[in-house]
DNA sequence: ACATATAAATATCAAGTGATAGAAAATTAT
DNA sequence: ATAATTTTCTATCACTTGATATTTATATGT
């Protein structure tokens, strides 16, 4: 957002800069060769973005790590923030499909009424648990970075990405938790618990630094790891028991 | 950062940019005019980095927030760097001081060795409460922002911070902790539950808008905040219920 | 082979960054 | 008052950023 009133972008050459660029060489015709350095620009993208914000990841440092020169990154994406929102949206398509399965599966169990509370236990774990695994792990794709970051930026790519992964996410644990209590899922005290325990798994990847210093771990490896998703997982289905301390709510 | 090389740094004046710069008006004899464009800078400072962040928090927005000129900031703390030292150094004391009284109080009744469940848990309430309130409304001083942001950034001035609030607040969660669990405070069962607990409070900070829009609400607001503070007070006592397994009492 | 569409690279721009030099103003000490 | 010191301001530097115009290379269709 430098120069946006000087430049008069009087031709604005192929992009147009939104999600959806790039389309052309479908068009076109062929040039199948554009599409590899536009996929190494995400990637690199994704990288960067992850591992120093959208704010410091410079374009030159993203192109050069693709290996194409600075202006592929305007020519293909329309600018930094074209790229970003790319990045996002890749990245949320590729996390939705994955959890797709999983979230049918569960849905479809939820549509039976008479499911156990050790039942329904299982299910949010099914949720949750792979979820928190991906968080914890230095994946080398990296996205769960890409992920964590722009939830500390605040941008515009939040809302895209929430809706898409975090939303559904949500309203499935909701769903689960408000079972669990018998209570509506829309109610507040559902909504907070839902919201805190989607919140407990990212915490594994935003407090990361914190969490391993805390621990005396030097990373979430092997061993640990089925620790550490061990006992969160106690502390999430004690938190969802049936008597909470002052007599309460009863089903 | 920027032309390290070529300046040759052959007087710098007065400050020497780390936290305990700006002594001479102490040594020197009086000018206490000084010190208010100190403060006015400290306070920008904390504002905008908490608002905007380290890197999007330019020094010239600091200075004209300030109501300074831009070589203040440079004559003062030496550098942006010395600034957000300065800054963190400010909160850290202050939240420190805040904290004393009611660690103390805690840490003194944990002397006691007979202490019911409800007991650990009303010491554990009065440790966190006041911390959740404190990162749940919006303060005019706006700290809270600041202190949750460098937690995204990774600086270098996470080790101070954490060390001075984070690694006390954790030390004596861990220690309450592990007395309801009845298990060493060093443990990872202890420790993993307790940086959980810590960090579902600063979730309310940093993952703000997406709680606000799970729930519906605008703001954390009288009647809203009472019902946060609730229900996620009793999702985290329940968490530490006594039997963690399948089936369990209430106390 | 040719013309044409596409892709990539060089060189450069305007804006904004943190930092500094050096002079001017204000404050204190003598 | 005058000298010394501390504080503040104007102007500017060196550098980086995102973005572009223009040119060169490459691939495609006829």
């Amino acid at each position: 957002m430098r120069n946006r009133n000087t430049a008069p972008r009087k031709s604005r050459p192929p992009a147009s800069g939104a999600g959806k660029a790039r389309r052309r060489c479908l068009i076109g015709g062929g040039y199948a060769r554009g599409e590899h350095t536009r996929r190494r620009l995400l990637e690199a993208g994704i990288e960067l973005f992850g591992e120093l914000g959208y704010e410091r990841a410079s374009t030159r440092a993203i192109a050069h790590r693709a290996g194409v020169s600075l202006p592929a990154l305007q020519y293909y994406f329309g600018g930094k923030e074209g790229l970003h929102r790319a990045c996002a949206q890749y990245i949320t398509e590729d996390v939705r499909t994955r959890l797709a399965p999983a979230t049918q599966r569960v849905r479809e169990a939820l549509d039976r009424r008479d499911l156990a509370r050790s039942e329904l236990l299982e299910l949010l774990r099914a949720v949750v648990e792979p979820f928190l695994e991906g968080l914890a792990t230095e994946r080398p794709e990296s996205w769960a970075l890409f992920f964590a970051r722009i939830q500390g930026e605040q941008g515009v790519a939040l809302d895209a990405i929430f809706q898409q992964i975090g939303g559904r996410l949500l309203t499935l644990v909701m769903e689960i938790i408000g079972r669990v209590l018998g209570r509506p899922a829309e109610s507040p005290e559902v909504a907070i618990r839902a919201v805190m325990i989607v919140g407990q798994i990212t915490l594994v990847r935003r407090a990361r630094p914190i969490i391993l210093r805390a621990l005396g771990w030097p990373d979430f490896d092997g061993e640990r790891l089925t620790t550490l998703k061990e006992v969160m997982w106690q502390a999430i289905a004690c938190s969802l028991s049936p008597a909470p301390g002052p007599a309460r709510e009863s089903v």
